[in-house]
DNA sequence: CGCGAAATTGATATCGATCAATCCCGGTGG
DNA sequence: CCACCGGGATTGATCGATATCAATTTCGCG
């Protein structure tokens, strides 16, 4: 409503702006936000969280199969998930495919693509999402004058590297069942600390996806699946998870010495 | 000089001083670095660069086999690669290694610090090397006052993350010949940034440390070698390589459809 | 000169990819 | 309501790339 959309051609409105052709005109603060204790405002002191609802994140909905954004799309903005799940996936121009992460709520998407200008990936819903809109622009400016905020913002980068770190340690030097296993304890983490239960959960995403993600073809991490079944460490049904024996799964990861 | 040793004792002082321990005190600015154009302040306006001569930069030297930082170390400082190669490895609890990178003059290490306060990698020198001692907290203090030393920060780390993508999609969806080929035309461009050969250089790490990089064992690494070097895209004489063909061998990273 | 570390090369084993068949389930239209 | 369809998942059989094990060579260095 309060958004620009007015008269100026689609094309020359800020991302904002796009957004606002959504659903969701609404405008959201952080310390109203139920996500704060995950999302940007993570470990900021409460005053400076108030400072942060100087900028009034746009918010987008994202469908089922919808982009977030392009490769090669111009770089504005970060997103941070409120709801949902998203992967974002890298595309070599002969077509292969590498997911290089799933987000679920309260993470943050995009800072890739702030060494170009334009995103170096694609981010994709894999359900009905929804996002906050974070101008890059606004977020630099806010955090030049707070330096707890220039250190958030800081760190949630350098958490993306480390990210990226671990799972290039999972893609060099693990085999099929320390990647499944690797991946399903992140993902039993991450459900935990957003309130969910930790042993039992739907996957969003495809065995392709899985697969592409853990370096593997999806009837590896089929198989796989079903050895972990037969072994006693999980009861699966398609893409409903239950862990029967967190113990086990975890040290799955570390225990083959090779 | 100017810095702090005077009578603190060494566990209290920052990095910068710590550094000056070594053989080499100096001090060092920006503006009248050779690697202006490649390093911290690449992008920068010229008056912006001077600017950034208000951090006076320690120099410390690393010798061969030394740790510039160990995984677990307190994060204080980032560090720029004046001369010679470091690379950084991930370690894992039953002492699987993974190396993460291989980085040269101009390039910056220890971004992965931010996230936890701590390196999650290591920094090893693979010959006697110096770097710049970029104390985190100067940086960003400067940073605030300054809009595009803020924006280069942030495409700093940025750039990180687009490396370690491109890592991810090799490790995860390309063949050992891939891997290597993608490997040293990598290295040959970045030499050549740096105003060498980029036909013809001599490689600072072993085959195992190729293999750990790149997700290969040792043995592939060196039977890759000698593949290229019968197909006449090299010349390789241990650590010698000399590109015969950068045409074909470029090719090999996409020509591949699987 | 001899030692040890790195690299090369060969023989074989193995894990995951590939190809293929089948199953399962949700949605759709008759 | 049921049959059909198609996408996703599972499972089996086989293949192939890379790992593994082992022997040898090369080179730098004391």
């Amino acid at each position: 409503m309060q958004a620009a959309a007015h008269t100026t051609p689609v094309q020359f409105v800020p991302r904002t702006a796009i957004a606002a052709r959504g659903a969701a005109p609404l405008a959201t603060n952080c310390s109203a936000c139920h996500l704060k204790e995950l999302c940007l405002p993570c470990g900021l002191p409460g005053e400076d969280v108030e400072r942060l609802d100087q900028l009034r994140f746009a918010r987008r909905r994202v469908k089922q199969g919808e982009a977030l954004y392009q490769a090669g799309e111009k770089f504005g903005s970060i997103h941070a998930v409120r709801s949902g799940t998203f992967k974002t996936v890298l595309t070599l121009r002969d077509g292969r495919q590498q997911v290089t992460g799933f987000h679920m709520a309260g993470e943050m998407m995009g800072m890739d693509g702030l060494a170009t200008g334009r995103h170096a990936s694609a981010a994709e819903a894999l359900e009905d999402c929804e996002v906050c809109v974070v101008p890059y622009a606004h977020l630099t400016q806010l955090a030049a004058s707070n330096s707890s905020l220039q250190h958030v913002v800081g760190r949630l980068m350098s958490r993306e590297i480390v990210r990226e770190h671990s799972l290039m340690l999972l893609l060099g030097s693990m085999n099929a069942e320390e990647r499944l296993a690797a991946f399903l304890v992140n993902i039993s983490q991450r459900l935990q600390a957003r309130g969910y239960s930790a042993t039992e959960f739907h996957l969003r995403m495809m065995r392709s996806e899985i697969g592409s993600y853990l370096g593997l073809k999806l009837e590896t991490v089929s198989r796989t699946f079903s050895l972990f079944q037969s072994m006693g460490l999980l009861a699966v049904d398609k893409k409903h998870v239950r862990i029967l024996d967190m113990e086990r799964l975890s040290s799955t990861i570390e225990a083959r010495v090779h």
